[in-house]
DNA sequence: ACCAATGATTGGTGACAACCTACAATATTT
DNA sequence: AAATATTGTAGGTTGTCACCAATCATTGGT
């Protein structure tokens, strides 16, 4: 009685949506209690990886609005995660880097996500696990 | 400059929600077009492929709240996509059929999402597509 | 020196999903 | 018959998300 229509389980598109919110919402659930939000953790991770942005730059790279990027930073900042400082050589941007205590964040976030990922995928044997990552990877990196 | 961070496309769970919401995001313009919401789909499917319901069975069967399925089904019945009849048995319930313009919508919508479907899966092969669906049926059917 | 462009910021907006309460009609239980 | 539960319905709330316009400081070009 609780299936899903086979309608729609034969879209791939329908069951990566569909997976794809679960996923989402675990994440979100795991994160809401310590009061984060998804963004936390992108940002973070773009200035673990990428070494210091300006916002915009930071911006464009998560597909977020410049002036969301301003309330997020907000945040971060408040959280001692991130820091801002005036670039001297534009002094209209402004350097934002990752500080000790928000990698240390991050790594935290991150493991929650890995706990969370082997529930999610537990049907799937590790072979399988890398199979799907693999082709979802593909997926995302469209060329 | 747009790449996305390692850190978190070694994540599985990133790239299922962030795929899934690309996903999500397309099929929801496309349907837009024609002032289509997600479970319009959901529910016309719902009802072909299983039968009439009452209300609350598609409630459950989808995970829609009982007073959001009201509103829903206003706008399938407007449509002429389906239609409510008083279950003779238990004057209660409200028996919800799918009519033949609702088949003939649902399966437009089906071809749409399919079309779409292809310019996701662009970078894989059909084999490659197979197992992807067949890995993402697995998860989905969490036995 | 002036003007156009850029970056950050503030303070909104509209759309939408999820949820919740109250209620009327009908069924079921006591 | 009376109390209780279930079903559909109407209406509203909340949080989030993506997006937009206006503003201010700063820069680079002319």
């Amino acid at each position: 009685m609780t299936d899903t229509p086979p309608t729609l389980t034969a879209l791939t598109a329908y069951l990566l949506s569909r997976i794809g919110k679960t996923a989402r919402g675990q994440v979100a659930a795991r994160l809401g209690e310590r009061d984060l939000r998804f963004w936390h953790m992108s940002m973070l991770a773009a200035l673990a990886d990428f070494g210091p942005h300006s916002q915009r730059e930071l911006g464009t790279r998560l597909g977020i609005d410049p002036s969301d990027v301003v309330k997020a930073l907000d945040e971060l900042t408040a959280a001692g995660w991130a820091e801002r400082t005036r670039d001297p050589a534009d002094r209209r941007k402004v350097r934002v880097v990752v500080t000790p205590e928000g990698r240390a964040a991050l790594a935290g976030m991150v493991r929650d996500t890995e706990v969370l990922q082997d529930g999610l995928l537990a049907p799937l044997n590790p072979r399988e696990r890398a199979r799907l990552h693999d082709l979802l990877l593909k997926v995302f990196e469209r060329p």
